[in-house]
Order: C-alpha cells, then structure tokens, then sequence
RNA sequence: GGGCGAUUAGCUCAGGUGGUUAGAGCGCAUCCCUGAUAAGGAUGAGGUCCCAGGUUCGAGUCCUGGAUCGCCCA
C-alpha cells in the first residue's frame, strides 16, 4: 500500500475523471432524469440516507381505512349473470393507512397469483384477497364468486377524488401481499417506491398534488394548504359523505420519523438523474460470471441473484458536498449539456473560469455554459452519488483519460479488490456497472469479500452496542503480528469471525512462540563455542540424515502449498500448511535432532542439522513474511541479512521462495508412521504405567510388510523417542501375531453394489492367517458371495495386526504396538542412571552453570544408587560434562554446589564445582 | 415475505470427488521432561456431525423439507 500516493475522491483531477465518465454516458443517451421516490422530511426539505431513516423509527397511531373503489360498468364481470346493472354496485376494497395519498391515486394493484372473492355486504358486493375475507368481513362472510387476479386485471374503477385525472385501472405486481390490509393496494406513483415501479411497468403518471414542504397544492382544494398529515381527517370526512368508506379503525405501525426533527418523513417523489444500467445488466452478468469470486457462491448466489433484478442506477442526491454533476441545462430550450472536461468547461464558459479550478460547489455553481441554441444553460443543483465516485476509482485517481492514451496500461483491471460482503450492492456493485458501461470490461479479476466480525458472544460488533474491540487495544496486548496472523487463518477471511482477545492470545502461544523457540533454539545453539554460522560448510543433501531430508522435502511440499494457495486467495489454507510446518519442525525434527545441535561426536552430522534447521527457518521467514511481517523480518535479519551482505536487508524485499525438488513422499509417509509407531508406543507405556525415562528392552511393532519396510531406517528415532533397546517388526501371521481382516469399501463398494453386505460377511469369514498367507505370496483368493465367485487381491483386504501376549499394547489403524514389560536388573541400572543425571543436570541449573561449563562431580547415595553409578559412570559423566567423577563419603574438592535429594526412595548426595 | 450463508467435542474451528475407527488447538484430567527452561511435551476423557425424510451396498459429505442464527433486501 502507497500512502504517499493515495487519493481523494475531491481532488480536481478525480473530479475531472468522474466528469468524463459521466459525460461519456450522458453522450452515449445512458443517463436521463426521472421521478424517484425518496424518503423526505418536509420540515427540513430534505431526503433522507436509508441509514438515517433507519434512526427514526418509532410507533405512531394512523388512521387506517378500507376504501371503496366501485368498479365502472362494462370494465368487468365478476357477478353473476354478466348482470350489468349491479356492476355499479360492485367496489375493489382497498386498505390504506396514509389516506392523505388517495387524491394522487391512480391504479389499485393486485397479486398475480392470488384468488379475489366477490363478497356480498349488503346490497353491494366487495372485491378482496380470498385469503383475507375472514379477517376483513369476519365470520359469516358471504362469498359469492371467487376469480382469479387475472379476471380482474384491467378493470376500471371511480377513484376516491376526481380531482386528478388518471387511468384508474386494476394492474398486478408481485409486490402485493395478503399478509395484513385486503389483497389490493391502492397506488400513488408519487409517494411509495412500489408505487412508482408499478407506474413505470404499466406506463401510469405520478402526479403529485404535494409540494415541498409536505402542503396540499390547489390541485387538492378541501386540504389546499394543510400538511398532509392533518388533512387525513378532513379527506376520510369528504370520502364518508360519499359512501367510500366501508370501515375505519386505528392502527399502530412502526413509521419513520426524521432523526433531526422528528417530523413523519414522507415517500415522495422528486426528479432524480438516472443512468441506464438496465440496457448493460446482461453484460454485466456475463462479465461478473468470469470474475474469480472468493468465495465463489456470492458470484452467482447474492450478487448474481442482484445483478438479475438490476433497476436503473439513480445516481444524483441533493446535498451540498460531492462531486457536482457536470449538466447545465439550457433556460431556453430545456437541453441538458454534459462538459466532460475542465477545458471544455473553459471553452463553453460564458465568463472566465478560475485558474485553479476547484470544481465543487459553490463556485462551479457561479459558471454558466453556452447551449448550442445560443440560450444559456445552468448547472443541475444534485451532486453525485458518493457511491459513483468509488466506482470510478479504478480509472480516476489515475486521471483518465486526461494522462494520455496509455494511462490505464498495466492498472486495469485490478487483479482483485476486497471489502466486506455486504458491498455487493455499494462498492462490488458501483465498480462493475462502471466499468462495463465505460470499458465493457469487469474492473476486477478477483474479489475477496470479507465476512462480519462479530464479539465473543456472536453478536455484530457495533459502536453503538458498545462491543467492538478497538484494534489498538489488541496490538497493545498481543502484537501485531499475533493479531494478522489469527485474522488470515482462524477461519476463512468470508466467514464472519467470532473475535475475542482469548483467541488472538492462543494464535500467539500455538503458532508465534513456537516458530519463535524453534528459531531461538538454532540461535542459542549456533552461538555457543564450536558453534555454528551461516556460511560454514554442510554435507549435500544425500549425506544427511533421514530427519534432515524429511523436514527438506516437508519444506519443499509447504512451499508449494502455500505458494498455490495464495495464488487462489485462500490464506487460511496457506496460514495452516505454515502452522503444521512449524509444529513440524519445532516438535518432531527439533525435538528428536537436539542432541545433534550440542554434540561434538560427528562434526558433519551436527553441520548439517544446524545447516537444515537454518534453511528451514530462513524459509520460512520468507514464507510467513505476509501473515507475520514483524517476526519474520527480525528473523530474516538475523539468520541472513546480518551474515550476508548482498541478500536483501529485509524479508519484505526478498523473492518469494521456490522448491528445491527435495520433495521425498515415500519419506514423508515412512515418517508419519513413526510417529504415529511413537504416539501408540507412548499410549502403551502410560496404560503399563511406565514411565519414558526407564529404558525397556524392546519395542514390536505390528504392521504389513510395506509398512515395515518403510519404517526399518527410522526405527533407531522410534527406539530413542520410545526409550528401548531394540525396535523389532512383526509383519507375518505368525506366533506373535493376530490379524483380523476387513473388506477394503473403497475398491469392494463400486464392484458389489447391492451385495457389499454379503460380501463383508465372507470376509468376516476367512480363516485371517491362511488368507494373509496366501496374499504374502502374491496369490488371490475367492470367495463365494450370492452364489457368484469373486477373486480378492492383497488391495481388497485391509488388515489389522496386534502382537499376541506379554507386551503392553496400543494399535490404531493399521498400525499396533506393544512394549516388553519386564524389567531386568540391568535396565533398572540404566533408570537409575537416567534418574541420576536428570538430578545432576538439576544441580548444575541450580548452581548457575553455562551449558557448556565442564566440571568436577561427586556423588554418594545408597548401595543401589553406587551400583547404577559404577555400571554408567563413563556415560554419566558424559551426559552431565564431568571431566572428574568421583563416588563415597568424602569430597575431593570444595563443592560449589551442593544437593541431597533422593532418587526412586532412595537418598543421593551431589556435589560439584567448576572444572 | 424473498435471496444468500452458517450449524461438527465445553469453546474456536478443520473435514477434495460419498467408503475402514470424524480430526486439531484451547480448556479439563492424569502425567512426562529439565541441555529449547520466565520454555517444551505426552496420554486420556469429551461427538444423536441442528432435526426429519429421501437417494445409495454405504451419507458429516448428495437431494427435499424444517428449525435456529447471521447478512442483504423488501
């Protein structure tokens, strides 16, 4: 993001582009001007925003009445007998509760798909919803004819006032309901937006007997100079004295009131500027359809489902502030000029044009226009819709088309856009119907379309509820980096997000930490005496270890991953390959590689773990760089920039990582099933209730052959994870082994069909050993199953194996593992052992020592404790870098540290100092 | 009233094209480790996959209807 170079909808240059645009469209016969009918407050002359509307509701009591509207003669029949004569008797019942609109009636509309019965009240007959009858009439209505909407259609009626002339005709629109009133609704194009819309589809006037200030005009002599509002009484009274009113009774609704001044708004009609996007909505559906929606059901689902209702864009609003829009329009012949361009503007002028120009109002209100009849024209009070404004933000805040033929190359359209969803009908919208109308061409490739955030409780946060979480707040307390990083990968960034500091804490510790220990452990180590640096020397890939291979070629698959997943806008996706990678890393490789990082015994071997754990975290830096910019630029400045005067001194100005073809699947998987082999190891010393530190004599793994032989060269990381002397594999259906057997769904399920139950149960009924040898050898079996005789492959069968008695079991999946119990006095030697220099190493923290202070050890403690001693001491004394171990009652040299403490029951002494 | 989406463990969320025993983190319980240590880790308990029908040999997954929640619009 460019601060530096952002823009401005006012600035003069925006103003200009959005002139031009408009201009082109004005030329091109898109825009012209029309009724619309708006929310409008009388008293502040004034319409009103929805959201504003929005702010004044309140529950009023209006008079509300059912109104006769008599059909006329010869216009339908709906009684019986075609009887011509009582036609006159027959009336549409309509339900209003704004009564003061009826002067201005001109169509009563009815639903297409609802039945009208004919009701008989006394010696006239009422048209209503059928559905309604009950409610309006009540019980022991008589129904004497029921037709349906299309019957009535086109039926003419008397209106209420015939002060105002207009067709008076029955029209259908879906917008009618039969929800409350009587299934026909009264309509005054002039005062509702339904209203309107059905006028425009039936070619009906909109005449308005109202002016501004919410005052009857002369047009409507018994309330000339009454506020609409207080007239209802004096026109319910006029329409008594006729018989028009079957019934009156107060009603309490919600009504909108102006949030300023409280007066009750009315829907008015005002002239309105209007662009045609109704003549490009097919074009815009067919460009929306090649735009790369995420998520891709908006596409088609709401703003497809949108875009097909497209109604004309009214894009003028009468305020003081925005862009003005450029028509003048001519006093003497009325023609509208569009100036698309400041120098136009100069050319055309009447007068001078100030040079600056600031083409706001008021003083692009002071310069009139010359028309072509020779008269002289005047700009058009309205401004335009900010929402215009946004839409020509693509080609605007570049100044198009004024900065030459090529100003647009290589910026439009964008490769995507994002905001939240509920702009599909606001910015997704404005920018689509721009764009097509001016380029013929979507302004976008892609769009990310961001949910809600909602608190903790699931609620939309809102200033006014008083539950947002200010940004600030949660920087402060977890970081920047913690919070980027919980927005990308908590949940898809379409989903709304439940938000709550707790969660943003726990993406902290889970994910930021352990990157961050991981990359402080290499640190830590690398600076240790004999350490390590960047630049030195490391065996090629081949020489490494399985572990060091297995996190490259795990690197190598994220890289991928997540190179492919932003490149689809799925951060999410990407952020968790990141999140596995490190778990990866930091609790298998570093985990079981420790050692290799502090241990002197193979220079080679420790060269190339410090050289695959710094390619791994220098990678990943780079990787994280996006979701993490801080964190990772910290560590790609310490692992590279400081060591390596030409890499680039940040992250953020380095290329993005490739694969370096190290990719290794059938390692990956050989070494999920150690790991998997260690979780099942681990579960079955917890129910043996054994703990790790005591070493046991070996570990079986039951498992098929494949498996083991995958396993074989890892089992040396299996043994150590598991603490046992021997990792051994149990594959035939031999002694040690029981294996059941169960039908492979995947492969049976297509072939068998209907009779895939019968065939599971002649498998449930092979002999397992028999049957697994014969697949070991590379043989078939048949089964007979509905009579039909099928042959099974080693594919069809999945197999479970358990090692048989004497060990401690855990299995999962295909995969068992049972532990040698027993424990000989030698490895009990070896626990004490361990015991030993656990509590040692204890004494050495205690006693503030550097990890790499070597020193002088003595020990004492029980017979059992002496005899672990002596049967370990070379090892003992290695673990816990003593040059001098010495074991009894006296100490050889002035202890600085000295503990008693007491190892499986019994007591242990130890002392030690400085070497 | 219409359109769109969501509903999986106490909480926050994963679960290509239907297929063996539905997963993770947090929390909880029980532990381990002590040379990543103001760290780290393990094991375990915990599930009518919102409900009801349907399709299918087989549905968390597909279809229909409904409920609840949310958004957009009337």
């Amino acid at each position: 993001m460019d601060t530096s170079e952002a823009y401005r909808t006012m600035d003069t240059d925006y103003v200009e582009s959005v002139w031009w645009s408009l201009a082109t469209l004005h030329d091109k016969g898109l825009v012209y001007e029309s009724d619309k009918v708006v929310p409008y407050c009388p008293r502040c002359g004034t319409a009103l925003s929805s959201h504003e509307v929005a702010q004044g509701y309140k529950d009023v009591v209006d008079p509300s009445i059912y109104v006769k509207f008599p059909l006329r003669a010869g216009s339908v029949t709906v009684t019986d007998g075609a009887d011509e004569a009582s036609a006159g008797d027959t009336s549409l019942l309509v339900w209003t509760t704004t009564p003061w609109t009826l002067p201005a009636n001109q169509a009563a509309a009815i639903n297409p798909d609802t039945d009208y019965a004919v009701v008989v009240d006394g010696a006239e007959r009422l048209v209503m919803a059928e559905a309604l009858v009950g409610a309006v009439m009540g019980e022991g209505a008589v129904v004497e004819r029921v037709v349906p909407a299309s019957d009535l259609a086109g039926a003419e009626y008397e209106p209420p006032f015939d002060m105002i002339p207009g067709r008076h005709v029955v029209v259908m629109s879906d917008f009618v309901t039969t929800d409350d009133g009587t299934g026909i609704v009264h309509i005054a194009p002039a005062f509702g937006e339904d209203d309107m819309r059905a006028a425009r589809e039936h070619g009906l006037d909109a005449p308005n007997p109202v002016d501004r200030q919410g005052l009857f005009t002369a047009k409507v002599p018994q309330a000339e100079g009454q506020f609409v509002k207080d007239a209802d009484r004096a026109l319910i009274a006029d329409l008594e004295g006729r018989h028009r009113v079957h019934r009156e009774k107060a009603y309490e609704h919600s009504y909108p009131h102006c949030w300023r001044c409280s007066t009750p708004l009315l829907y008015y009609a005002k002239p309105s500027w209007y662009i045609r996007t109704t003549d490009v909505r097919d074009r815009m559906l067919e460009l929306n359809a090649s735009v790369g929606w995420h998520p891709d059901h908006v596409r088609d689902g709401r703003f497809g489902r949108w875009l097909e209702g497209n109604v004309d864009w009214a894009i003028s609003r009468e305020r003081y502030w925005g862009t003005p829009l450029p028509f003048w329009r001519c006093d003497d012949c009325s023609e509208v000029t569009a100036i698309g361009s400041f120098a136009d503007l100069r050319e055309r002028a009447t007068s001078d044009v100030p040079d600056p120009l600031d083409p706001h109002r008021p003083y692009v209100d002071d310069i009139d226009v010359r028309c072509h009849c020779g008269g002289v024209a005047h700009r058009v009070p309205e401004v335009a819709d900010v929402w215009f404004d946004s839409g020509a933000m693509p080609f605007a805040q570049h100044h198009h088309p004024f900065e030459g033929p090529d100003d647009l190359a290589g910026r439009f359209p964008a490769d995507f856009v994002c905001e939240a969803l509920d702009q599909t009908r606001g910015w997704f919208y404005s920018l689509l119907a721009e764009g097509t109308l001016l380029f013929d061409e979507s302004p976008y490739r892609n769009v990310v379309c961001l949910g809600l955030i909602l608190d903790g409780e699931g609620q939309k946060m809102s200033k006014s509820k008083g539950n947002v979480v200010e940004p600030w707040t949660v920087i402060d307390h977890a970081g920047a980096d913690a919070f980027r990083w919980y927005l990308f990968t908590a949940q898809s960034p379409w989903e709304s997000f439940r938000f709550s500091l707790d969660v943003v804490d726990e993406t902290r510790r889970r994910f930021l930490f352990t990157l961050w220990n991981t990359y402080a452990f290499l640190v830590t180590y690398a600076a240790l005496p004999d350490g390590w640096s960047p630049g030195d020397p490391a065996p090629p890939l081949a020489e490494r270890s399985e572990m060091d291979r297995w996190a490259l070629s795990r690197l190598d698959g994220t890289i991928e991953q997540v190179t492919a997943r932003l490149a689809d806008y799925d951060p999410t996706s990407a952020g968790r390959a990141l999140e596995d990678l490190v778990d990866d890393l930091s609790n298998w490789y570093v985990r079981t590689s420790r050692r290799r990082f502090w241990r002197g015994d193979d220079a080679a071997d420790t060269a190339a773990a410090f050289a695959t754990l710094h390619e791994c975290l220098t990678t990943i830096s780079l990787l994280v760089a996006p979701f993490c910019p801080f964190v990772a630029d910290e560590m790609w400045g310490n692992l590279v920039a400081a060591h390596d005067d030409a890499a680039p001194p940040s992250v953020h100005l380095a290329d993005w990582p490739a694969p370096g073809g190290r990719r290794d699947e059938q390692l990956e998987q050989a070494m999920a099933a150690a790991m998997e082999a260690t979780t099942l190891g681990r579960s079955a010393r917890k129910e043996a209730k054994l703990k790790v530190r005591q070493p046991l004599a070996e570990a079986v793994i039951a498992c098929p052959p494949s498996t083991a032989r995958e396993l074989e060269a890892l089992s040396g990381i299996v043994a150590e994870e598991l603490n046992v002397r021997e990792v051994r594999f149990v594959t035939d259906a031999g002694g040690l082994v029981q294996v059941s057997l169960k039908p492979n769904y995947r492969t049976l399920g297509p072939r068998m069909g209907p009779n895939m139950p019968a065939m599971a149960e002649a498998v449930a009924a092979l002999d397992p050993t028999a049957t697994v040898g014969v697949l070991d050898a590379g043989g078939t079996v048949t089964v007979t199953v509905n009579g039909n005789d099928e042959v099974l492959g080693d594919d069809d069968l999945l197999r479970e194996v358990r090692p048989s008695e004497g060990y401690a079991v855990a299995e999962g999946g295909a995969l068992a593992v049972g532990l040698a119990t027993e424990i000989t006095p030698e490895l009990e030697m070896e626990g004490l052992a361990r015991d030993l220099v656990r509590a040692i190493q204890n004494a050495r923290r205690d006693a503030d020592l550097k990890v790499e202070d070597r020193i002088l050890l003595h020990l004492d403690g029980s017979a059992r404790i002496r005899e672990a001693i002596d049967a370990h001491r070379a090892w003992i004394a290695g673990e816990v870098l003593a040059t001098e171990l010495t074991v009894g009652h006296g100490v050889p040299f002035t202890p600085l540290h000295r503990e008693d403490g007491e190892i499986d029951a019994e007591p242990v002494a130890i002392s030690l100092s400085r070497a």
